[in-house]
DNA sequence: TGTACATCAGTGAACGCGCGTTCACTGATGTAC
DNA sequence: TGTACATCAGTGAACGCGCGTTCACTGATGTAC
């Protein structure tokens, strides 16, 4: 109820707990994430973590959840911003891969579902198909824009996506800076020649259909 | 030398080990890849792998380059059977795709280089290498005949290799397969779509440049 | 306002486990003469 | 062809480690009267 809800002795170890899991992941990766390993870095027992998380998975799904609504929050804003729904498209993709750039963490974990074991932790799923919906709605808004065929736009939308998520984890890989490295160029100004390049394809096919 | 090289007394436990390893990730997944586990399930003792791996890392490094010189193969296959350049991408993509359903335990160890420490063991870098001037070519070709100009080539080669991996991860993730099956299509034949359309699109804007 | 009590976050020791890696060894295979 | 020797793949026991999880406990916080 109050601001203090969670706060008795540590003051808010679960937030405290979260965050040292994401800069773990950060400094050393996923496999070091451990509920010992995380109480250690939060300054706390090994039995401490097990007041606020179920166990390991529960952990990491929360950290998932709060992932894909931070994702969620970007994409509709990079969205707001757009000229108009051929710059929404463009803009949401690359939207997409700064979150990855910047989060690297939330992104590599939201995408590995073996780990937060989704059918246990629905939470994560839902705050997906949230994040997802934001997409979604912007195709379907291009396709109200432009007519073009309605049975095209959810094709359309999972194409987007895989552009997106594509751009992303190869960015979050090194592979994109590697790329780039070797054109001359940088990994944003790389992404944001392809997602204008593609929108714009997308733009001169529905003129054209 | 002679095709009994490495048979002393197994009988090639390299080859064995490497195969109930792919087995272990399809099966259990990445994190349940230890050594020791991994000679339980060949049969032998947790010391024999050593005479063949200096390390997990070793085992996991030899997994990911015989990865990418079957994803080489595979898209090499995929444009070979293409009618035109067109269609080469288009072809070369769904290789792309169906190299990580058909093989998923090499998709999801390729791309996590921590795992394989890529700066340890370059060879599986240069068969990465190997296997990205396949799509380099392509596009390439594209180009030629298409008359896209050629600034514009190797921003569409990561463009296309994006749209691929992007399709090729949100299906092994089952993420495609779940959008595939609220379409009321499936996982194939949506990825077949996408990657016509791409291509399409790809294709008129060559005509309008 | 003060006191007695209930709640519950965090402690720290303990458990059993599988891990990576080492090492002296064994015994089968290959080779030199 | 036969023997003596060298090589080296695989054994199995051992090490120290960090893990997930449990549990009786302690002590600070919150509440009822």
């Amino acid at each position: 109820m109050s601001p203090t809800k969670d706060r008795y002795h540590h003051g808010d170890l679960r937030e405290e707990l979260m965050r040292a899991s994401l800069q773990l992941i950060d400094s050393e990766g996923l496999a070091a994430v451990s509920l010992r390993r995380v109480a250690r870095e939060a300054g706390v027992s090994p039995g401490a973590p097990y007041h606020h998380f179920a166990d390991r998975s529960a952990l990491l799904a929360a950290l998932s959840t709060r992932g894909f609504e931070i994702l969620r929050d970007e994409i509709a804003a990079a969205k707001a911003q757009a000229s108009g729904p051929r710059d929404a498209l463009s803009k949401l993709a690359a939207g997409y891969v700064r979150f990855a750039v910047e989060q690297p963490a939330y992104f590599r974990l939201m995408f590995r579902p073996e780990l937060s074991q989704p059918e246990k932790h629905p939470d994560a799923m839902v705050a997906g198909e949230a994040a997802f919906a934001v997409l979604a709605e912007t195709v379907e808004e291009a396709v109200r824009a432009g007519d073009l065929p309605a049975d095209q736009a959810s094709a359309l939308t999972v194409a987007w996506w895989s552009l997106a998520h594509g751009l992303a984890a190869l960015t979050v890989d090194g592979q994109l800076g590697k790329r780039a490295g070797l054109m001359g160029t940088t990994p944003e100004e790389l992404t944001c020649r392809i997602t204008s390049m593609f929108a714009a394809f997308v733009d001169s096919a529905k003129a054209g259909d």
